[in-house]
DNA sequence: TTTGCCTAATCAATCGTTTGATTAATTTTG
DNA sequence: CAAAATTAATCAAACGATTGATTAGGCAAA
């Protein structure tokens, strides 16, 4: 039946995601993946073409999920700037926390210097994010909610750097907090809500103008 | 000469960092590393044992130039809690814009589920960075220069985080600055005053406290 | 001659990929 | 509908290439 077949490839797609994310690209064989998915080796060129086919698989699946949230809210013109920004980031560590191991994968192959082919690829899907993000930031300078002094493309660079480092270094960011953060009771009742609350807290110190008389 | 072969082993190990930054453990081969270093491949496993050998002596090398560094910022009190602070994102920001390679090779491998024996000693290199970036953030509260109610794990996790993401995305972060960050000249004149001022701003409004009559 | 440095040749193992054969499913034909 | 033809899916086996590592031997200095 035409589902199973479509089923059988994102259980590839779902295994080979996790082995890159803890093997990297090199690291991961196409053997192991094979084997973890219970198909033949074959299976992959067959249905991928190669394992570079195979890993731009994994991250063409991801794209349409990644574009649609974050057009809705970049696109919800009933609140203002900052709570635009608020949503924004609320949505963001929500994803983070379930995502983590796609994230990883991103940035473990994205600070290779070769490969061409593949950190064009992922870095085009990144774009996407810091593009929506880079929107509001600069809707909120020009209608003078924000500082007119701030450095947009840093404060892009906290904004995903610190994301990054929490969940791309989970044994270092373990021993800061003082919990490991693989855990997912404290992952959810903990770090997501404290995540949220200082990131916000950061950015409208260092953003908002509350002197503002534009509205 | 004994001094040759010391140097001949030094250049061997810049060119291996050099390598494993770009390529990744697995992705840089032994073959690769003795041919741009010049040496037969015998020599890798004749100097340095293995390929992990070889790996953490590029490791081993680096631990004694960043402890020191670190001292040397931390234990001057000549200076105010916040001065300290600052001085340290500025020594920082400068350090890294030169051994850039040596820190994506961190951050590339310490991301992996795997290799514990690797990621655990590079853990345990990063921790001495952070743990004195801590005490100061933590006088500063104590002292009550710094807002009672601040999140210093999350704050650690921005600075460094901040940092890695310029660093170790330059195809990104080359897009979203509109510069090539890898042209030392932007990097030097640019993009260098502009991270310190930034990352100083920038904690400035979340951490200190404007109204401190402590002192 | 012995010791330490170095090279070329070679090792077994593993890599990603391809092959030819076989089975399952679908479509076409009578 | 049933038989035949065609396509898709799957498999074990093997491919050439490359991996990290080792060997045997040469060569210069002590």
């Amino acid at each position: 039946m035409d589902k199973d077949k479509i089923d059988k490839k994102d259980h590839i797609l779902d295994v080979a995601e996790r082995v890159f994310a803890d093997y990297g690209f090199d690291g991961a064989s196409t053997r192991t993946i094979s084997g973890e998915a219970g198909v033949n080796m074959a299976m992959l060129n067959y249905y991928f073409g190669s394992k570079e086919g195979l890993f731009l698989a994994v991250f063409e699946r991801k794209i349409s999920s990644f574009r649609t949230l974050l057009q809705n809210i970049g696109n919800d013109d009933t609140m203002t700037t900052w709570g635009k920004l608020e949503k924004c980031i609320d949505n963001y560590v929500e994803r983070i926390i379930v995502n983590n191991c796609f994230q990883k994968l991103i940035n473990r192959e994205v600070s290779m210097n070769k490969r061409w082919t593949l950190t064009d690829k992922i870095t085009e899907i990144l774009m996407v994010n810091v593009h929506e993000i880079k929107k509001i930031i600069e809707e909120g300078l020009n209608n003078g909610s924000f500082y007119s002094d701030i450095d947009i493309p840093l404060v892009i660079a906290t904004i995903f750097g610190t994301k990054n480092y929490i969940i791309n270094m989970p044994q270092l960011s373990s021993l800061i907090l003082g919990h490991d953060i693989r855990d997912e009771k404290f992952m959810e009742e903990n770090l997501k809500p404290r995540v949220k609350t200082y990131m916000k807290r950061l950015l409208k110190a260092y953003l908002v103008n509350e002197n503002d008389n534009s509205k």
